[in-house]
DNA sequence: AGAAACCCTGTAGCAACTAAAGAGTCAAGA
DNA sequence: TCTTGACTCTTTAGTTGCTACAGGGTTTCT
């Protein structure tokens, strides 16, 4: 099948997958004589494995280690089960960091009960004091607090 | 007070202090004569504000926002409280995501209770099978399950 | 005076894509 | 047959919030 096919088969996009042959993560294919890469059953299984990791947030240096022991199945899979723990560290690691913040931002948001003039807020006078660290910083790699896909198209023109 | 001292003063580093300039949100200073940035405390201020923000998990969208608010003292804050309301929903949205995977994980963990060839590995085997969608997906901005700061030193050499 | 410590601008890199430019290929319809 | 349209190709740049150089200039200390 063709890349549309693929991308359409595995829910990927065509880029993405483009994007994952260049890390090498899917192998370069044959080609037709227009150029056109082709895939079979193998990739899109290879495709649909390296999907459902990224759906559990690891990363794709993450995922290369579990695909080295898929083309490896004669070898012991301990290591797998210590990355497995290991990224099961990191999303509850984040999950801790969140919901501190969660805390922290309901505690700021009772500051302010109804609207008022800027200069009176207490979310603006408090966020203004100093000190008081203490935010995200050692640990896994499950990050920020903002989502991919939505109001990415509203950004074009921010600056200017 | 030079960049340095300010850096140290608020904790930041010098790089992110120009970067902020440059993104708008620090105003362009005056300069000594051979070309340095002069900072008062109103500076330290408004950049402790930004990075307590930033410690929170905001962007520096919403950053943006609220710095308008600061320096339009007679404005009405309710817009600072929506978009408290909703920074506070995007890091909710994050949490119960990352719980979802958190269980999922857990599931495919059991799958692999001791270590044996990688061919039978229940783990491997389980994330090979196709469909199983749901992953994160809509809503908010709070992303990724991976943190900064650790483990972004070794990754120099990853290619090659 | 010389060296260390600071500052400047500009550019590139990180993760994991996404989008777009500019060009080529292929199948079907008129 | 020709032409439209859908598909594909490569290359390049943009996203977020910084961080790290490189290659200079300035200040300060000794
Ligand atoms: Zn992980
Ligand atoms: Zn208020
Ligand atoms: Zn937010
Ligand atoms: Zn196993």
């Amino acid at each position: 099948m063709k890349i549309g096919e693929l991308a359409k088969a595995t829910g990927t996009q065509v880029e993405t997958i483009r994007y994952y042959e260049r890390e090498g993560l899917l192998p370069e294919t044959s080609r037709t004589d227009g150029n056109y890469r082709i895939y079979g059953e193998a990739h899109a299984q290879r495709l649909s494995f390296i999907r459902h990791c990224r759906s559990l947030d690891m990363t794709l240096d993450e995922i290369r280690v579990l695909l080295r022991f898929k083309d490896a199945p004669t070898e012991n899979c301990g290591e797998v089960n210590a990355l497995l723990d290991e990224h099961i560290g990191h999303v509850a690691a984040r999950i801790r960091e969140l919901r501190s913040l969660e805390r922290q931002l309901k505690g700021l948001r009772d500051l302010c009960q109804e609207a008022q003039d800027a200069a009176h807020c207490g979310i603006l006078n408090e966020l203004a004091r100093q000190g008081s660290e203490g935010g995200s910083s050692a640990a896994g790699h499950v990050h920020g607090a903002h989502g991919r896909s939505v109001e990415r198209k509203t950004m074009k023109d921010k600056r200017k």
